[in-house]
DNA sequence: CATCAAATTTGAAACGTTTCCAAATTAACT
DNA sequence: AGTTAATTTGGAAACGTTTCAAATTTGATG
C-alpha cells in the first residue's frame, strides 16, 4: 500500500509537509502544494485512517447500541442518526443488545477497547456503573444521572394527550395498558402524565402493567380483557402492543373503534398502508435523533451542556382507531 | 491509558511476553502467564484494540452499504447479519446510501480508507469499478461479476410460485407490477419466472414496469388500474408495492381478494397485526443473511467460493389477498 | 557436571500517521 | 549588502501493538 513517505519521496519534500498539505495545517508554498499534489494524484495515494485514528487516539466512530434494529421504531431512528452522523463525517457502527444486561455490558466493554468517540445507548438495565468516564453518552428515553445524558420525546405530556384524546373520542373508562419499566426509564412518565390528566379531568381509569419486557403480549391482553371488560379507551405503550390488542379484541367480537378506543405510542406507521391505522402519540424521531448527535458532539468536544433530560414536544396523530 | 508496557514493567517481563499471553500465541511458562495475568487484572488493563489493527492491518470491521436501514426488509437482513458477525467477534458499520450513486461511491472510497475486512453490498449502481481488489465485497440481490460474489432469493421460482398461486386462487389475468431494474440486479428474475410460468401454463398475463425507483407508487398504479382494469391478479414486486396497489385499488372500489388476488414479494410483516394480511412469496431472510456473512468470511481468509451466485430456496406464504 | 536440544524470553523493528523543534530559506527592512 | 524577522521545510519521536531473530534458561542425557 502507499504511503505517505512514497509520497513524500517522488515530490521530493519530507513526510511532515505531506501531512501538512493532506490536512491543510501549517504553511505550505503553493509550489511546494503542488508539487505534492501531483505526487498524490500520480501514486493514487488516500491516507490511511486507521492509522490516523491511532496516532491521534480517537477515531470518528459513534455506536449506537439498541436492543433491537428490527424493530421498526428503532430502525427510522438508526436512519435519522446515521444521516445526522455523516454530515459531519463519522461512521455509525450498529449493536443489537436484544435487551439482554449481558450483552449489553459485552458490547460496552467492546466499544472501549475500540475507542470510540461516542455512544449513543438504548439499553435496558443501568449502565452508569459500567462506563468510562472518557467515552461520552448520550442515552434515549433512558435518564440514569449527570454522566449520561438523555433525549426523551415529551412522555408525561404524551400521557395527558392521549388521556384528553381518549375521552374527547368518548371513552368514559380508559385504561393505561404497558410494563412496569425500570426507574430509569422515561417511558413511565406516560403512565404518570395519563393519571394525572385523568384525576384533573375527574375520569375513572385503569392502570393495567406486566414487567417488561413483555415477552407474552397475547396471555398479557387476553388477562387485561378478562379483568377490565369494562374499560372502553385503551392508551397502549407501543403502537405494536395496540395493534396486537385490537388483534386480540377483535377476536373476541370487541370493535375498534366502536366499542373500544384506541390510542398507541411511537407513530411507527410511516407508510400507511395497513389497516387499522392506528390513532397515536407521535414521537418526533427525526427531531430526537438529530438532536441526540448534536448533543454527543457537544460532548465530544467537552462543551457543557445545560441540562440533563432533553424532552421534545410530542403530536396526537389522529388515525382510524379513534 | 494504561498499556501492554505498563504490564510488562509491573510483571517484570518483556512486552513481547505480554502480547504472548494476551493473544496465547507461543509458548509461555505458566509461572509467568500468572505474573502478567495477575498484572493485567491490577492495572485494569485491556488491550487497545486500534493499535491492534493498526498493526495488523485490518480491522474486524464489516460495512452493511444499503438505501436505508429504515426499509422494513433491510433492517431484519441488518438485525441477522449483525448477529452472525457478532458470533466471530466483528462488528457492523451501516451506511445508509439512500440508493443514490455518487453517495454509494462516497461511502466505498470511505471504507476502503478505513481498511474494512469487508463489505455487504446491496447498491443500486454497479459498483464493480469503483471497488479495489483488496476488499472482499458479497452483494445481496446485485450480480455485477466474478469479483463480487451475490447472495439473493430464488428470484425465478419465486416468480413462477407468485403466477401459479395466482391462477390457483382463481385468477385469469395475472399482471406483473414492477421496476425495470438494471440488467445487474437479480430481482429482473421474478419477472422472468411469471412469464415463463404463464406461458407454460397457457395464462394470458400483462407486464406493467416504470423505471426503478419507482417515486411515484399512487401515479404508477393509478396508470395502471386505468390502462389494465381486466386483470384479475397481481403479482407486485415488492410488498410494500403489493399494500400500496391494494390501498389504491380500494379508494376505486376493487375489492381484494375478491376482484382481484395479490401477492407481494418479502415478507415484511413480521407481527401480523395489521390488515390486509398479505400473501406473499417470501424471502428466507435470516438464512440469506447468515450465508452472505459466512460467504464474506470465506473471502476474508482466501477461501475460493465455487458459486459466483448463491440462491436460497423461497416459499409461498398464504395471507387474506388470495 | 558438561553438553546439547528444546523451550522460553528478550528487545528492537515496523506499521502510517501527526506534531514539534530546529534548521533552512525567503522576505522585508536599513 | 547586511541584518532581522517571518515563513517554510526537514526529520525525528511517539502512538500501542505484533513479530522475529537472537539470547537465555531449562531439563534431559551421558
Amino acid at each position: 500500500m502507499t504511503s505517505i513517505k512514497d509520497v513524500a519521496n517522488l515530490a521530493g519534500v519530507a513526510v511532515g509537509t505531506v501531512s501538512r498539505v493532506i490536512n491543510n495545517s501549517g504553511a505550505v508554498k503553493p509550489k511546494t502544494r503542488q508539487k505534492v499534489e501531483a505526487a498524490i494524484q500520480e501514486l493514487n495515494y488516500f491516507p490511511n485512517e486507521v492509522a490516523r485514528n491511532f496516532k491521534m487516539q480517537k477515531s470518528k466512530m459513534v455506536a449506537l447500541l439498541l436492543p433491537s434494529i428490527w424493530n421498526p421504531f428503532f430502525s427510522e431512528l438508526a436512519y435519522y442518526i446515521e444521516d445526522e452522523l455523516d454530515r459531519e463525517g463519522y461512521k455509525l457502527m450498529l449493536c443489537n443488545s436484544g435487551g439482554k444486561p449481558e450483552k449489553e455490558l459485552y458490547y460496552l466493554d467492546m466499544l472501549r477497547q475500540n475507542k470510540v468517540a461516542g455512544i449513543v445507548g438504548i439499553t435496558y438495565n443501568d449502565i452508569e456503573n459500567n462506563v468510562s468516564n472518557d467515552i461520552p453518552i448520550v442515552s434515549i428515553d433512558r435518564h440514569f444521572n449527570k454522566k449520561i445524558t438523555c433525549v426523551t420525546s415529551d412522555n408525561y405530556e404524551g400521557g395527558r394527550l392521549a388521556l384528553r384524546e381518549l375521552v374527547k373520542a368518548g371513552a368514559r373508562k380508559p385504561a393505561f395498558m404497558g410494563s412496569v419499566t425500570s426507574v430509569f426509564s422515561e417511558t413511565m412518565n406516560r403512565r404518570e402524565g395519563f393519571i394525572h390528566e385523568a384525576q384533573a379531568l375527574g375520569v375513572d381509569y385503569v392502570i393495567y402493567e406486566k414487567p417488561d419486557p413483555i415477552v407474552d403480549n397475547q396471555g398479557f391482553i387476553n388477562e387485561f380483557l378478562h379483568n377490565h371488560g369494562d374499560a372502553d379507551g385503551i392508551f397502549a405503550i407501543t403502537d405494536m402492543l395496540a395493534a396486537c390488542y385490537i388483534d386480540q379484541a377483535s377476536k373476541q367480537g370487541i370493535r375498534v373503534p366502536e366499542d373500544v378506543k384506541v390510542i398507541g405510542y411511537d407513530g411507527i406507521q410511516d407508510n400507511p398502508y395497513f389497516h387499522p391505522i392506528l390513532s397515536t402519540v407521535r414521537q418526533p424521531v427525526e427531531e430526537m435523533a438529530r438532536m441526540t448527535i448534536r448533543l454527543l458532539y457537544d460532548k465530544i468536544e467537552g462543551i457543557p451542556l445545560d441540562k440533563q433530560v432533553y424532552r421534545i414536544p410530542v403530536v396526537f396523530r389522529q388515525g382510524e382507531t379513534t
